[in-house]
RNA sequence: CGAGAAGUAGCACAGCUUGGUAGUGCACUAGUUUUGGGAACUAGGGGUCGCAGGUUCGAAUCCUGUCUUCUCGACCA
């Protein structure tokens, strides 16, 4: 820790994201370009992240599972589409020790493949299915500009690949994983996101249909926070998997694919922290509570003894800052590393039977009678939950924008940023006519599409469908 | 990949115009006094000035090349 200043929010919003990350430690950069280094604090981020993500797909009948991490070049060519969208992005290994290799072999850049081939292998009958598999590992996308979290050469994340007998059973699973990582990003890390399904010019490379998870930052622009995708019978025809059916007849499976990465830890830095450092989710914190001892002396070593115990009959995680450093020092230490609640623990408390509690969210100081402190801890975690929801939901609501002219969304996309809610015609001419000409892509195509009875934004033809535009990190 | 800017201690930077012993703040170490919003004092440790070549008696400083990073564009699930 060190006392380094944070560039404001509002004077310069890239600057204060890469300070945030500095000053609470969170990465470090290594000698590779692109490459980060996951400090202990990011990484017990990303932990209760994994913890509560992993808890849910095991509760709905997934497995884990290890694949490789190279891929041969004959295997990822095997799906046209795939192959076409990840060729910009993939590096190649061509040496083998001293030797080149025969046939080049590629770092995974998503393992759609892998599963594949080995799918292929397992599955001979309709007993085999439905296969609901899951892969916790890393990535590499040879990405040419890179941001810490948000887009790094390196990616660790979650990627589970699924068959299924029929299609509506796959469509129900991508629906599943997508409603999954909906709520997660609600209840736990208090992101509002907007949830849909991407154009056929934004979709993954080889799905039939992918669905999005998008999230709105602080400075108004979007962020792709997870996705699940339906792949109808795309690779298991391009790898030749099928399986017998109860009729005795060789059937092809359908498949889905989702996935979720570390960029979630560059979506909450960006939604809710300030200029103070981070501010964390009370139920993806992985310290609750700072506990701040103002003075060295064995009442004040006492009275935090007791709370220690208290928090951790109750379950909740805490840290003691008991370094000879001054007060103010902690205060601002605790503030940006982002524990929901700081407990300050002085004379002038003790003298009174008190305790001093701060809001992360809000700073708000709160005296109480040391007794009734457990009791107001648990309350304040789940009231700072909600604020940061609450407070993250208002602020991307009141930059949403419903509009009718493409004058309007002109004037929009000069703006900051924020989502544009619009009529569109369904025609990818529009689409790249708007990227083109105002920067602004398809987020998504909401799942619940209001009736549509205008005409399309761009050209004035019949609107088919509401969708959202807005500016991408 | 195009345009611009920058690389000097862990971090942030000064020094360069006009070449002459490597500097400042924070961080770090030790000691003393402190402690309710980023403590004070004293004493320390830490650098081949991105890399390579050139000019020069002498280069962080001037010249050439090269690598890397950042911003903007392009690209991008």
């Amino acid at each position: 820790m060190n006392n380094e200043k944070i560039t404001p929010r509002d004077v310069d919003f890239a600057k204060w994201y890469t300070d945030i990350i500095r000053v609470a430690d969170l990465v470090d950069y290594s000698s590779m370009k692109g490459s980060m280094i996951i400090r202990p604090y990011g990484y017990a981020i990303w932990e209760s992240m994994v913890a509560e993500l992993d808890r849910e797909f095991k509760r709905l009948g997934h497995q884990n599972v290890q694949m490789p991490m190279f891929i041969p070049e004959s295997l990822l060519q095997i799906e046209k589409d795939h192959v076409e969208g990840f060729a910009p992005e993939v590096a190649w290994v061509t040496h083998g020790g001293l030797n080149e290799l025969e046939e080049r072999v590629c770092v995974r850049p998503t393992s759609e493949t892998l599963f594949c081939e080995h799918f292929k292998k397992i599955i001979k009958s309709y007993r085999d299915l439905p296969l609901l598999y899951n892969q916790w590992c890393t990535i590499v996308r040879w990405e040419r500009t890179t941001r810490p979290f948000l887009r790094s050469r390196e990616i660790l994340w979650q990627e589970g690949h699924t068959m299924h007998a029929t299609k509506e059973e796959a469509i129900k699973e991508t629906m599943q994983m997508l409603e999954l990582y909906e709520k997660f990003q609600k209840d736990f890390l208090a992101l509002p996101v907007l949830v849909g399904k991407k154009t056929d010019k934004e979709k993954f490379a080889g799905a039939e249909e992918t669905y999005t998870i998008e999230a709105m930052m602080y400075d108004g622009v979007a962020l792709q926070n997870g996705t699940s995708h339906y792949f109808g019978q795309n690779f298991a025809k391009a790898f030749d998997i099928k399986f017998l059916d109860k009729n005795n007849e060789l059937v092809t499976p359908y498949q889905t694919s989702w996935g979720c990465t570390t960029r979630m830890i560059g979506g909450l830095i960006m939604t809710h922290s300030d200029d103070l450092g981070l501010v964390l989710p009370p139920k993806i914190a992985p310290i609750k509570v700072a506990l701040i001892p103002i003075k060295d002396t064995e009442e004040i070593t006492l009275a935090v003894q007791e709370l220690k115990s208290e928090l951790e009959k109750e379950g909740i995680t805490y840290i003691v800052d008991e370094s000879d450093k001054s007060p103010g020092f902690k205060f601002a230490n605790a503030e940006v590393k982002g524990y929901p609640i700081r407990i300050e623990i002085g004379p002038r408390d003790l003298q009174n039977n008190h305790i001093t509690l701060v809001r992360r969210d809000t700073l708000e100081k709160i005296t109480i009678n040391k007794e009734d402190g457990i009791a107001k801890v648990k309350e304040l975690l789940t009231t700072i939950q909600k604020n940061l929801y609450d407070r993250a939901k208002n602020r991307r609501d009141s930059m949403i924008y419903k509009l009718n002219t493409y004058e309007e969304l002109k004037e929009m996309a000069k703006k900051q940023g924020g989502f544009a809610y619009v009529n569109w015609c369904g025609n990818i001419s529009c689409e790249d006519k708007i990227k083109a000409d105002l920067g602004l892509k398809s987020r998504c195509i909401p799942l619940k599409n209001e009736s549509v009875d205008n005409v399309c934004i761009c050209c004035g033809q019949k609107a088919v469908t509401k969708i959202y535009f807005g500016k991408q990190y």
